[in-house]
DNA sequence: AATAACTCCAACCGCCAAATG
DNA sequence: GCATTTGGCGGTTGGAGTTAT
């Protein structure tokens, strides 16, 4: 356990928020460990920065979520698997611990993915969520992500949404959709994975996903970047 | 009106990885 | 290379508010 007797627990008075706020403002994000010093407040860093991140920071939504933003979450779920932070940063002004609550408590029992129709969405309210994790593995060199078929495309920022500078990232030619476009149908669970062949990093045989993915990850083996490229053009053209 | 059951959400907890000394 | 510190994440919980009995 974290910090030091008799730091204040619970929830926060309007003065405290006060104080963060000013303190914040002065200072900049970060620095978390000297937030409670500068800022005068009896509470551990990581208090400080949860009440800044998820109530005091500007442009925060707040209220009910819409219909739209309802279904992203549920597509970007399918896709992403419990990365709240990851979906947060799709989802203009919501926080990941919103989008978790909100998943928690209204959805995780409702949703089930389903093979998409026409017109109907690809998941439906019903009991069950199914999500398959990824793995960054290695896999075979004769693998067309790494054989000279995959080429470097320039990135696009989703539509009204400025995301800093995008990386690159790499697509087969010869695939008109992207690997995970597969998640999204469930027409295919493992088409887009490779198999690898040997080495310390996977397990042989084993199916996983691209290496190209797996580069520059994050926490949890991805990066949050590598998502800014086609998928939101494919959610805008899978509605 | 009383209270039990349920819902929702803010906040805490423990863990992990990166940074630092 | 190792130990410690720090930032960040997802899982879980406590309690206030709401609804049902």
């Amino acid at each position: 356990m974290e910090g030091a007797a008799g730091v204040r627990k619970g929830a926060w008075t309007e003065e405290e928020d006060v104080l963060l706020r000013k303190c914040v403002e002065k200072y900049g994000e970060g620095k978390w460990h000297q937030v409670p010093r500068r800022g005068g407040l009896n509470r551990c860093r990581k208090s400080c920065r949860l009440r800044w991140l998820n109530y005091l920071k500007p442009n925060i939504k707040r209220g009910a979520f819409q219909d739209d933003e309802v279904d992203m979450i549920i597509r970007l779920h399918k896709l992403l698997g419990n990365r709240w932070s990851l979906i947060a940063g799709r989802l203009q002004g919501r926080t990941a611990n919103d989008i978790k609550n909100y998943w928690n408590t209204r959805l995780a029992k409702k949703v089930v993915y389903q093979k998409q129709k026409e017109d109907k969405p690809p998941w439906k309210f019903v009991t069950k969520v199914n999500i398959i994790r990824p793995q960054p593995r290695t896999f075979s060199k004769s693998s067309v992500w790494l054989n000279g078929n995959a080429t470097q495309v320039a990135l696009r920022t989703p539509p009204g949404e400025n995301l800093g500078q995008p990386s690159p990232i790499l697509f087969h030619q010869d695939k008109e959709s992207a690997w995970w476009e597969d998640l999204l149908t469930e027409s295919s669970p493992n088409e887009g994975l490779v198999t690898s062949t040997s080495g310390s990093e996977g397990q042989p045989g084993v199916k996983s996903w691209p290496r190209e993915f797996a580069m520059d990850e994050g926490r949890n083996g991805w990066n949050e970047l590598s998502f800014d490229t086609d998928i939101w053009e494919f959610l805008d053209s899978n509605p």
